[in-house]
DNA sequence: CAAAAATAATAGTTTTACTATCATAGTATA
DNA sequence: TATACTATGATAGTAAAACTATTATTTTTG
């Protein structure tokens, strides 16, 4: 992204992890292997001890850095979510025009993925995948909302909440900036997941991408066109 | 919903399941407490022997309706977009007003469930909580194409492609119908859900429904208002 | 009433999702 | 340099999940 972000480091809540896995090169290795074999297998075929025989390492101690699955789940997926909080910020803070700055969030949260070399254990590409075939299962669960109130889906909820905050710039006799922001997150995985697996129910293809799809019903919306 | 009904079964493909549960009294019981299982302890922690103690029946037993729960959940999905189809149908049939149709068809898909005796042993309101939290499983999976090229999700695929041929109908210029119909129908599962989790993340509450919601931004995208 | 079909009972397998204990290698510090 | 601390690895073990197979019993129906 940028040489002066070298330095940067995505911040996650500390009861995700039991140790933090930036601070080991087998705790990079956990996140980095976790990630191309979830999106390889699929996150309910994927087990710490498949992970274990991949990096050489025991399953005994991948459970020291997370206490299962699902928590490596939350995991990646924050990552994400804090990643592309930062590209956001960082593009739309010089922008003063609100129209200019939502158009520019949405085309942040909505375009196709590209490689990061900033931080290089991380392919954001495969991981985005993840996020749109598996996220959802780290909240569709019984523990959501003990899970909630530990703050585990805080940087999601900061993102839809910076969203939510540009929509009502703009058009500020809106009812529904929140559930709007909501929407564009979410409809965002699924027309990508529609493009790849359900083609008849999206209009979205390789050169048709959900961006446009969403930036058009956004801007009718907020009656600007 | 109305006597003529009475007679009315919801047609579910046969490859879903390995024996008809509608024929017999114990294929209606492992529907019926599947459902209230799933919802009283999420799908995850769902089991057939869990479900056999609870009906008085064996694990095996089960096995012989379903080859496992994941096609238990698809065949619970497909029910419920069977019948809220058949609403949809009946209730859209003689409008002859595009515009008027499609707001009833968005008011029939996203509105509050109400309990249908029609059939007698599918409690629909618990249903619907199940579809709201657990229905995205069945298609999240590593095996999405092979069960979508044998038509798992095809009364799910029809309701979409209802509701696009509808939006098509009322502004023929509009080049996402088809995006726009699945929108609807995961956005209002999805507002749903944030509602009940996370109600910093919707502008939805007991008193201002996700129908409300979509139906505004609808008409709006679609240049009606 | 007999045959067929459906269900139940029992047992067994493999895999998952862990937990516990002990060994060992590397690193820091006195 | 000894030692102590920490990280990781190896091994073993458990309970439950997700089945399959076989046989017994009950229920249906022709």
């Amino acid at each position: 992204m940028d040489q002066l972000l070298n330095s940067v480091k995505i911040s996650i809540n500390h009861k995700i992890y039991l140790k933090d896995p930036e601070s080991s090169g087998l705790g990079k290795k956990i996140v980095s292997h976790s990630i191309l074999m979830i999106d390889e297998i699929g996150f309910e075929a994927f087990t710490f001890k498949k992970l274990g025989a991949k990096i050489g390492s025991n399953e005994s101690s991948i459970y020291r850095y997370f206490e299962n699955k699902h928590k490596l789940l939350v995991y990646l997926t924050s990552w994400y979510w804090g990643w592309v909080e930062y590209k956001l910020v960082f593009a739309t803070n010089s922008i003063s025009n609100p129209w200019e700055k939502l158009e520019k969030a949405i085309e942040i949260v909505t375009k196709t993925i590209e490689e990061d070399s900033t931080f290089n254990h991380i392919n954001e590409v495969v991981l985005g995948r993840i996020v749109i075939k598996e996220s959802s299962k780290s909240y569709l669960t019984k523990e959501v909302d003990g899970e909630n109130k530990s703050g585990y889906f805080e940087i999601y909820k900061r993102m839809v909440n910076r969203l939510s905050t540009m929509i009502a710039a703009v058009d500020s006799n809106y009812s529904y900036p929140t559930s709007l922001a909501s929407t564009i997150m979410e409809a965002n995985l699924h027309q990508h997941f529609l493009k790849d697996h359900f083609p008849t129910l999206t209009n979205c293809s390789e050169n048709k991408q959900p961006s446009a799809f969403l930036l058009n019903m956004v801007k009718k919306t907020l009656n600007n066109d």
